[in-house]
DNA sequence: GCAAGATAGTACGGTCACCTTACTATCTTT
DNA sequence: AAAGATAGTAAGGTGACCGTACTATCTTGC
């Protein structure tokens, strides 16, 4: 009960590892990939996707979603064509260095994971995530 | 190392965590709290700290945490005095009400943790207060 | 005992990650 | 074909920060 409050601490794990990952990721030359180019790294469908599926998705605003598709797209990562099927729609998609970058992005925080998991034990990093899901769906459901 | 991606992870616990917090403070009468005003209550000494002992401890700027006293201080938690020994210096001191929303929300995230230990089991949550807490140090050091 | 530098706080303007309220273009339904 | 729904964009706002620059005051070295 006592210690770290707990927004701090997740805010602090949460900092710690976005800053672990965008370090990497430059690293391995993909630059400029902010925390907020999550939200079409994670959700986009493999054959692309419509800004309005994006944004439902992660919870963002068709606005915010199609902002941070705006810039992805000026960096190479993605790409918007019309729907063919649909004049108002655009499907969004990964472009090739997109799909790397997702790839590379998966790869690294899973390194992450188990680097933790080599010094604090295998069990209690899954006991750890295991916990933060459950917490969750409790406070939310 | 499936599942979802970490940051998302921590940053949804933060978020759920928070808004328990925050409305719980509301239904007690202290409204107008936000997150960053956390970066007062948590730092502060029992008999007022400096503008700039605030932000050190915080990591904030110092004009960040100017802003957040300047809130603070609109709301009546917190008073601006000018330091007797040091005529540059400020010392920003809790009034009762700000004593008062401290305590409150130190209780209620008390009691959050409490509700989880229930559900989840009291070892489990320690387990994933000490997982984090070391992981931290461990991205950190 | 006074100029030179350090320190406390404020002002201004910028960025990032969102939001709401409108709007245009296109589709669908009646 | 008009009425309404839907896809996306535009414009402007907020919250939580940042850096650079400034004023007022204190401290130090000579």
């Amino acid at each position: 009960m006592s210690g770290i409050p707990l927004p701090a601490l997740f805010t602090q794990a949460k900092d710690v590892t976005l800053a672990e990952l965008h370090r990497r990721l430059e690293e391995e030359g993909f630059e400029g990939i902010r925390y907020s180019h999550g939200a079409v790294f994670r959700f986009i469908d493999a054959g692309g996707s419509r800004l309005t599926v994006l944004a439902e998705r992660s919870g963002l605003s068709k606005q915010a979603l199609g902002e941070v598709v705006t810039e992805l797209e000026r960096q190479g990562y993605v790409e918007r064509t019309t729907d063919p099927d649909d004049q108002r729609a655009k499907i969004i998609r990964l472009t090739e260095r997109g799909m790397q970058a997702q790839a590379a992005a998966a790869r690294l925080l899973g390194d992450i994971e188990r680097r933790w998991a080599q010094h604090l034990g295998r069990d209690r990093i899954a006991g750890m995530r295991l916990a933060l899901e459950e917490v969750i769906r409790f406070e939310k459901g």
